[in-house]
DNA sequence: CCAACTCCATGAATAAAATTCATACATTAG
DNA sequence: CTAATGTATGAATTTTATTCATGGAGTTGG
């Protein structure tokens, strides 16, 4: 019969997506040939998987069968690839990360966790570098991750990419705007803009948003945490841009509503920075790929990258 | 990484046979695509998996983890491969068997054993053809299945084979004998030669190697069981011809020794014989695939058999 | 009801991979 | 040393997987 782990893979991928369009995109392969691939498969076993008419795709039991069988089964190749790497590099190491994005606790926490449970030999730190420039700090060697979404070329410094995202603009669920699919810069003139408290040259709704149009808004005012952000939101105080998947719950509570910024909107890249010389690093190169894997499975609406100047997954 | 479970199976293969030729042979590959194959994952993984200057290979750590992993991870396979089987067809169905060939006992029996787990609904029965003759039952719809080395071609009927086995002297320990690689027909003609109670034209060691040189031994006689016959052998009463998967574990206790039957050896394949109607039926399809993993799994120096008239594994 | 979308299927073309073939190399037993 | 057996390897080949280009089917919003 010949079952195969891409098949396995592929399935898992058709149900957390919900289409073959985003599959296709997660697996890093065309629509095209995740149809074929079903297709082979189902006339191998003579069977179908799962009903393409409905949205999302309702599976077969047989479909589930092996959905069942891919569920138990990829998480134990992740954790022999992930002893084998053990075995191969030294299962030492230190890992001190730094986040310039607070929302992003969201998805490194549960990352760390997991990170933890099978590199208990790597010393690990977390810390927030809003008061200080992290970057100098990771090129002397005072850190040795940071997670940002801003990459700066320096030498001996590595981005690799972790996932990208949609920059999204939060209002109220009572604002005028609510129900509008996007904003155009011109229409924050008379917003008050709520903004984490960095440069504003580190914030995308600055930089690719609001200064090509030369653009300000009336006002502009910071809060530290995504939540108190969100209340202030919620609360008519202001808007807010933050990142597509740090809304959704918020979303779901209906406590806001986003629109995109422009037609297009704008989406951005987060990175893991890291030194040249760890980049090929067994315990490095786990952390980012645990990362990855936990963003995926916690965060929506997300998307893969493919490689930008860095190896792919 | 990519790890696939056509490397899993390689690697078990390499195990269960102890060279890659071998390996190759069981998995119907070459000796070449194995290596390849073996290379390009050790390339991948960045380690070596097993060492080939011994023999049988030692396995690195590595290795063994991925044997572990494959150990865990193709019998869920194989199971969620047979209950997709049966989702798609009836869960019920009639199983008469009857074995010819009296050592067969020795992996029917455990492979009923297994079957009878995964199809509690099929009604199994397993009798002895020694004393009529199964080929007409079967064609009647008395017997379902037949196990024989001796097929005749029958409207209707289909032969799967099973494995391939070499048929086996098996002499006194203390016999002159004892040494030599093999023996020639017409040495025998001194010997007793000690069979089942069946037909001499179904017994290979006649049709294949005595009649064709028109040898005759001294005497024959018969015996009903396996362990009666070793037990007549290691008692220098006569010496016996039997598959060589049925003497290992005599072998093993050394009371008897075994030559081969010519230079180059009499081989023979033991067939699954059903009726045409019944190829198709899934019951039926597991019921062979079950006997044909567990006779790979308990019995030792049998070789696949691509496929003869029916279809490949 | 009709664009304009979005999603999926499909045949043909293409790329990628796995496998074989033909050998050479290595090891072991005699 | 030689024969026998097992493994490695480059090149050719075959097979398989994937992409490309396209059409059809179902949805959505004017």
């Amino acid at each position: 019969m010949m079952i195969e782990l891409r098949h396995l893979r592929t399935l898992v991928a058709l149900r957390d997506t919900g289409s073959l369009v985003d599959a296709a995109e997660r697996l890093f392969l065309t629509q095209s040939a995740l149809s074929h691939q079903l297709k082979d498969l189902e006339d191998r076993l003579e069977c179908t998987l799962f009903v393409r008419k409905t949205r999302p795709p309702r599976f077969t039991s047989t479909g589930r069968r092996l959905l069942k069988l891919a569920d138990e089964m990829i998480p134990m190749v992740r954790t022999a690839e992930r002893d084998i790497v053990r075995l191969a590099g030294g299962e030492a190491g230190r890992l001190h990360i730094c986040i310039e994005c607070h929302s992003c606790f969201q998805w490194l926490i549960p990352a760390i966790d997991r990170y933890r449970s099978h590199w208990s030999e790597v010393e690990l730190d977390l810390t927030a570098g809003f008061n200080f420039e992290p970057l100098p700090a990771l090129v002397r060697g005072d850190l040795d991750l940071v997670i940002t979404s801003d990459p700066v070329d320096v030498p001996g410094i590595r981005y690799v990419p972790l996932f990208r995202y949609e920059a999204m603009l939060a209002v109220s669920r009572d604002h005028e705007w609510a129900g509008k699919p996007y904003i155009e810069p011109l229409e924050l003139i008379h917003e008050t803009l709520i903004t984490y408290p960095v440069d504003r040259n580190r914030l995308d709704v600055f930089t690719r948003f609001l200064d090509p149009a030369d653009v300000d808004p009336a006002a502009v005012r910071t809060a530290e945490l995504t939540p108190m952000m969100v209340q202030l939101v919620a609360s008519g105080r202001g808007v807010a841009c933050l990142p597509n998947w740090a809304l959704t719950e918020y979303l779901e509570k209906q406590t806001i509503v986003v629109l995109k910024l422009g037609a297009t909107g704008i989406w951005g890249t987060l990175f893991a920075a890291i030194r040249e010389d760890q980049y090929d690093s067994p315990f490095m190169e786990d952390f980012i790929q645990t990362s990855i894997e936990t963003c995926f499975n916690n965060l929506s609406d997300i998307k893969t990258v493919d490689a930008v100047g860095g190896k792919s997954l």
